[in-house]
DNA sequence: GTGAAAGCGCTAACAG
DNA sequence: CTGTTAGCGCTTTCAC
């Protein structure tokens, strides 16, 4: 009784007039807060006519249940942290923003759809427990990229939650799952389809910072020179400079061992590369073949046209999300902790020399089919 | 002694391995728990003696906060949420993503700054108290062109819940403030341009949705009409249709008082436009002025570049979570609780008749640098 | 200056 | 089948 008083007291005191409560339920339907509880979550054996009942006297209060006090007690939040990597303050990577933009979409259409809601969230922590990182209730995070050992990863799984990284960890950053593309793949297949188009030395615009999607990709493009016996001819710049891409492609055209075909990794680099080739009266395709990386809708507009490889990055998105939605509900069951994805090369008429169609679609690996 | 001698059992009993607690630290640290919580929180006045004491502890035992507990004690959760109208269950209108992309870009980086995450929600609210909106406390939420009556900025204001808008709400929908670009004085500056490069019929591409968007410019171009004393030429259809914009575009060109100008309401209006004057043996800007309202780089790029009409989405992401944020600080002050902002008419040789330069980049506002 | 106690609103044992 | 009770982990009066 005494513990019940004070429970009446506090409602008496603290009574708020602009939110009912689940005893304001309770009371008004003449039952207990457990009968509210149980009705509403569809949990326990109640007759349907109590479980109504309840329900109508809740919807005729306006009830909503408080997500904080439910959240502290069951632990969960149904939150899911997106981190992405930040250059000055600015979440998302100028260069590489259709990327974010779709994958980011992709997984937020993923998650609601499970019943989870994405909290984009800055790419770094102030150590201080403080900051926006620690006032909000995850029960599981995205991150993009991570860096080898990235502080927000490392936090994030000391504390037990579980993260799943789009792009492969660097070191050996803890990660619960990661899902990545095959970019050896990539670039390989790349790289014969500019061949095929006639290309004799294809050069590369890369980048020097040690993230394992230029990684990869470098050395994908060095053994396939080997392979195919040919010189690399590449250079590389900051990428995330968004000036430095256009000095990197015109040095790239100035060597005296110039190449007939270019790839660039990053976004921005096929309009360096057409800027550049334009500079010193090289005709696309004709003079040089053309590809970059990028989800642009850009791309498919300039003049020429140019061919592109996507990363998917909708399908990425999409992964990640179920990925870490299992591990949170423990759904995960077998161990198929990381998954390769596949990309789409999008061949425009900067990569084909021969009578060059003005084709807008790509020819699509089986696999691809009903994906998306 | 009771209460207490319970906490302890609870203590010795429920105490997870894998976080500490505010009272770990509180043992550890050889105080009680309230001084836990002044000294991390800087509130209270205790020696900084003991101050850094407790933050040592704190640190070297990994104590986080719990982010529920607080919510629930203190009703912020420095959450805010972000709603974009769905179609077919994906956030963000296809037709409108670069609109989306950047403005959710902007608004997510203005809400961090100021210590608060942004929550992306669907447009739509199950009428069940248990969907994803009422699974997470929000200190305010942020509404991308609110329909008439919209439910879920009904419910969110019952609430008591902060609501700002992008874009002026119509009817009486009882937003706490809104942004909204200045429609009629863009329209009307666009169709001077137009006028001045010489278009003697300027026709319109429009919706047939009733949003304030489509209503307030369709309205500003009939008034201009008016005033030009040129008889409306215009197509409407359903903006939310990707394919229905091919159609109208092409409609429109058919006609027998065909325009020789033509502004699009919707972003993939130049495209379409492109389109059917090709399939009329119309040169743009020659024989056809083209203006759209889009985001999107890819008119940089096309064949002739188009002028577009940009609404800022970036700015306007900005202003809405500042004075959200405000609202829910109290910080307000004043009632200025509705901002105008402007527009930018980004000129491209689509609209300008006498010797068009074919320049692949355009003229640019200084604001535009960087903006990939 | 510091600590004890009272809950924020809810769910989950467990007892009837 | 329904109600009582004990906290989830924190902040905050209010005594000392």
């Amino acid at each position: 009784m005494t513990a019940a008083g004070k429970h009446q007291v506090g409602r008496a005191h603290g009574r708020r007039l602009g939110r009912a409560g689940i005893r304001d339920v309770a009371a008004a339907a003449g039952v207990s807060i457990t009968t509210v509880s149980d009705a509403l979550n569809g949990k326990g054996r109640l007759p349907d006519a109590t479980r109504r009942h309840v329900r109508e006297v809740a919807d005729r209060l306006g009830y909503r249940p408080s997500a904080a006090a439910r959240t502290l007690r069951t632990g969960k939040s149904g939150l899911i942290g997106l981190t992405v990597t930040t250059y000055g303050e600015e979440p998302f990577t100028f260069t590489e923003f259709a990327y974010f933009a779709e994958m980011a979409r992709a997984a937020s259409s993923a998650a609601l759809a499970r019943g989870y809601a994405l909290v984009i969230l800055p790419g770094s922590t102030r150590q201080s427990p403080y900051d926006v990182w620690s006032n909000v209730a995850l029960d599981g995070t995205v991150v993009i990229d991570p860096s080898d050992r990235d502080p927000v990863v490392t936090e994030l799984v000391r504390q037990g939650i579980p993260v799943v990284s789009d792009g492969r960890p660097c070191g050996d950053l803890p990660v619960t799952a990661w899902v990545d593309n095959d970019h050896e793949a990539a670039v390989t297949g790349l790289l014969d389809h500019l061949a095929a188009a006639g290309a004799r030395r294809i050069g590369l615009l890369t980048g020097t910072s040690t993230d394992t999607y230029t990684r990869l990709s470098t050395k994908a493009y060095l053994r396939w020179c080997e392979r195919a016996g040919q010189d690399p001819v590449y250079e590389a710049y900051p990428a995330h400079d968004p000036c430095a891409g256009a000095v990197a492609a015109d040095r790239l055209l100035a060597r005296p061992d110039r190449p007939d075909a270019v790839y660039g990794l990053f976004d921005p680099n096929g309009t360096d590369l057409l800027a550049a080739a334009r500079r010193y009266g090289l005709r696309v395709p004709d003079d040089l073949l053309l590809v970059c990386c990028s989800e642009s809708a850009v791309y498919a507009g300039t003049e020429p046209p140019i061919t592109t490889l996507s990363l998917k990055p909708g399908r990425i998105g999409t992964t990640v999300v179920q990925l870490l939605i299992d591990a949170i509900e423990g759904t995960g069951g077998g161990r198929p902790v990381q998954r390769i994805m596949p990309t789409d090369l999008i061949v425009r008429t900067s990569s084909q020399r021969r009578r060059a169609r003005t084709t807008v679609s790509a020819p699509r690996s089986p696999e691809d089919r009903g994906r998306s």
